[in-house]
RNA sequence: GGCGCGUUCGUCUAGCGGCCUAGGACGCUGCCCUCUCAAGGCAGAGAUCACGGGUUCAAAUCCCGUACGCGCCA
């Protein structure tokens, strides 16, 4: 029998969702998804000056958009659910004492009375003398009467965990394979701190084990860390869980994605007018890809074709163009009714919702491929149903030769035309061309400027059935006037 | 400083010793379609596979160095 998959996201509720989170999400959560397995929540607010209520619901709900759902973890930003809970660590300290306990028990783990000053001139020594800055393990080898002394003396400790000197620690990596660290080099980590709380690395190990996770997918910086999060799994007496180290996600310039590389956080994505789809879709291609370099998934495709052991070791430049390209394309793929009901708050915001003029089935059909954002479908439609703004170029147009005697005949020619449909326009406004002896163009480009203020849009007498006679009549009559 | 990780077109990547005069995708250029802009179709430019040594009949692929970048120790 093969044990169930479990694996987990465990951020730190100190800010927002930011990019590179959402992807160790995403594939963490397909892994789970893709071995039939559970995928579980946790927060780890144990940094209770920087953990904040609303970075654990903005985290949630960056999670909930993205649509990746968990087995097991928080509700909202108080409460939890599920077999292991509570998935707050900050509700789990009993939990955490109860191993250091044991750990100091079975003499693993020691109390150090070194102060924070003691500290820094040991690092200082050390970097003058070119060694490793590491904590040179002074109290570990402290006497029974040497510690009755500190204490005596009022002086407070922290705990360390006593790392194996010899021999070396090797972390099974599913991305990297067999990386080996000598355990010589490892420090007698600090496990609890004198403020009297656990430290990242212990109760992620304890959390790890407890939680039953089988795998571990996280960020390439926790690479380091994970030789001494295993000695604690042996001192413990336990079995590490496989792990799967994530390369990094870069901004255009070749440094760690940050704020100045524009949005970073998985909500001004939403917020921008990207689909969901596409952040998973394009967020699984950056760093993992199938044999055959396959650009477009369905959910159910990623869900089946991946793997970790597929993952770039390599970092990866996060690239907003081939990003909004992606979305175009799913963009054009959405059927209609859903694209309007996607598109609500953004038209919403624009100010287009409840203003007369054409149904948005027609007009937003009548855009659809060219929207590469939701937040752009508002500006590309807003003409049939704002005043004509017009543009610099389109202005251009309408002042040039004969634009304004073509306005004018056009307005004429088709104040009792009927019907002012499509085809007809068309074949009217084509034998008007004729009558006057112009090119298609001398007519069609200043009857665009007129009726929508810009020289690029829609088809153009499709627009106008849409538009309608009386709204055209009176722009063209409008722009007639202007351009005289 | 030590340790660890990484390095294939501008970008994401395929590649796991011969199929590679290196494939796909985004972007870019040109052409076609056409009432504009898109979308679509076609074509094209673009990578001496970081560099230097090996191993081998044969290396982007294996080994060793070097450089550069990144992470952890803080």
């Amino acid at each position: 029998m093969t044990t169930k998959v479990r694996t987990r996201f465990a951020p730190s509720p100190t800010g927002f969702l930011h990019i590179g989170g959402a992807r160790t999400t995403l594939y963490s959560w397909l892994f789970a998804r893709r071995h039939g397995g559970d995928f579980i929540l946790r927060i780890e607010d144990t940094d209770e000056v920087r953990s904040t209520d609303e970075s654990v619901t903005a985290i949630l709900d960056s999670i909930k958009w993205l649509g990746l759902n968990w087995d097991e973890g928080p509700i909202d930003g108080k409460s939890d659910k599920g077999p292991h809970a509570p998935y707050f660590q900050m509700k789990r300290v009993e939990i955490y004492r109860k191993y250091l306990d044991q750990l100091l028990a079975e003499g693993k783990a020691y109390r150090c009375y070194c102060t924070k000053e003691e500290l820094d001139e040991m690092r200082r020594l050390a970097q003058l003398e070119k060694r490793p800055p590491r904590y040179d393990g002074r109290c570990r080898a402290l006497s029974e009467a040497g510690r009755k002394e500190r204490e005596a003396q009022g002086k407070k400790w922290s705990i360390r965990f006593k790392m194996p000197v010899e021999g070396a620690t090797v972390v099974d990596d599913k991305i990297r394979g067999m990386v080996s660290f000598e355990n010589k080099l490892l420090q007698d980590l600090v496990i609890w701190k004198t403020t009297d709380g656990p430290t990242y690395n212990f109760c992620c190990v304890i959390d790890d084990h407890l939680m039953g996770m089988t795998h571990v997918v996280r960020g390439d910086e926790h690479l380091s860390n994970t030789p001494s999060q295993i000695q604690i799994y042996y001192a413990l007496g336990w079995q590490p869980p496989v792990f799967a180290h994530l390369s990094m996600i870069l901004g255009p310039d070749g440094s760690k994605l940050s704020k100045r590389h524009g949005a970073t956080s998985v909500l001004e994505y939403r917020d921008q007018g990207y689909l969901p789809h596409t952040m998973r879709n394009y967020l699984a291609l950056l760093g993992w890809s199938n044999a055959q370099s396959q650009q477009l998934f369905t959910d159910e495709d990623l869900i089946a074709q991946f793997d970790l052991e597929g993952c770039q070791k390599s970092p990866a430049t996060f690239d907003t163009v081939k990003l909004q390209w992606m979305n175009g394309e799913y963009i054009r793929q959405t059927p209609l009714p859903e694209l309007i009901e996607l598109a609500k708050p953004f038209l919403e915001k624009a100010g287009l919702i409840g203003l007369p003029g054409p149904s948005f089935e027609k007009t937003i059909a009548l855009e659809k491929e060219k929207f590469k954002l939701l937040s752009e479908i508002p500006t590309l439609i807003e003409f049939f149903y704002k005043p004509v703004e017009v543009t610099e170029k389109a202005a251009k147009v309408l002042s040039g030769p004969g634009a304004r005697d073509a306005l004018a005949g056009l307005a004429e020619a088709l104040k009792d035309f009927a019907p002012f449909e499509d085809k007809a326009l068309e074949a009217r406004i084509r034998q008007f061309v004729e009558e006057k002896g112009l090119k298609a163009g001398q007519v069609f480009h200043p009857l665009r400027a007129a009726v929508s203020g810009r020289t690029e849009g829609p088809t153009l007498f499709l627009m106008l059935e849409i538009m309608g006679k009386e709204t055209v009549l009176a722009r063209l009559k409008d722009a007639a006037a202007k351009a005289a």
